[in-house]
DNA sequence: TATTGTTATACTCTATAACTATA
DNA sequence: TATAGTTATAGAGTATAACAATA
C-alpha cells in the first residue's frame, strides 16, 4: 500500500505541507483570508508597523507578490498603508484587521494544536526545530 | 530577527518544504525533470508498470493533471504506454526512462542525505515519522 | 454503477525582468 | 548606489466539472 518514497525525507515533507496546508486553507476559508494573508495579519499583529518589504522578507515572499496580497487585505480593509517618507509605506492593522487578527489567532491556534496532537508523542517536540533547521538563515 | 511565526509548526512545515522543494528543483533542473516527473520515475523504478490512475493515487495527484504529465514524460521518450485492455494504460519506463532513472536516484540519494543532514542529529530519526503521521492516510 | 482516460478551464503560488522614484 | 514600490508576465501546481468508453 505505502510506496517507497514515503521513506524519503523530501518526499514526507512535501506530501505533509501539501495536506496540512490544504487542511489549513480550508480552515481559513470562511473567513475569506489566504493562508499568506492570515499569516500577513499574524506577523502585523506583533510588529505594529512594516514595510512591504520588511514584511516579504520576513514571509519570504517576494516584493512583486506583496502587491496583490496587500492590495487585496487593504481592499478587505483589514489593513493600511500610511507614508513613511516619500520611499516607503508603513502597512498598519485597520479595527477590522485587529478583529479579524483575533479570529486567526483563534483559528491558528486550534489548527496547530490539531497538526500537533497527529504527532505521535515521542516525535512531538523535534518537530519544529528539526524544520526550523531546514529553512532559517 | 526572527519573527512569532517560526515557532508554529504549520508555518515551519510550510517554509521549509518550500526550501527544500527549491533546492530539489534547482538540482532537478540540469536533468530537464521537474519534482513529479522524477517522483513518477521512481515510482515506477519500483512498482514495473501502473495505471496512470495508480499513479496518481500514490502521489496524490488528480487524474486529470496526470495527462500533461505523463505526456510530458512520453514526449521525452522516458516512459511508453502500452494497453491493458481497451480502458486502461500500462505506464513502463522505456530503456531511456531507466537510465534516467539512475541519475534521478543517485541525485535524490545525495539531496536526501544534504537535507538529513542539516537536522541536528538528535532530532533526526523523528523527523520522517513525524511528517508521515501528518498526512499518510 | 464505478472507473479510466481525457479535455477544458480556472485559480493560486511563485519567479523574473524592468521601470520610477527616493534614501 | 542600493532600496522601495510597482507593473507585467510567465511558469508551475492544483482543483473542478464534464464527457465518452469500458470494466
Amino acid at each position: 500500500m505505502p510506496n517507497p518514497l514515503d521513506s524519503l525525507p523530501g518526499y514526507a515533507l512535501n506530501r505533509a505541507a501539501q495536506a496540512m496546508m490544504a487542511e489549513l486553507g480550508s480552515r481559513l476559508a470562511p473567513l475569506d483570508l489566504r493562508i499568506a494573508e492570515a499569516s500577513l495579519l499574524l506577523l502585523l499583529g506583533s510588529k505594529a508597523a512594516m514595510t512591504s518589504s520588511e514584511i516579504g522578507r520576513a514571509l519570504g515572499i517576494a516584493r512583486a507578490n506583496m502587491v496583490p496580497l496587500l492590495g487585496r487585505l487593504e481592499a478587505a480593509s483589514l489593513i493600511a498603508r500610511e507614508p513613511i517618507d516619500r520611499k516607503s509605506l508603513a502597512i498598519t492593522l485597520t479595527a477590522a484587521g485587529k478583529r479579524m487578527l483575533k479570529k486567526v489567532e483563534t483559528l491558528t491556534r486550534a489548527f496547530e494544536e490539531d497538526l500537533l496532537s497527529r504527532i505521535p508523542a515521542e516525535h512531538r517536540a523535534h518537530f519544529v526545530p528539526a524544520l526550523n533547521a531546514l529553512w532559517q538563515h
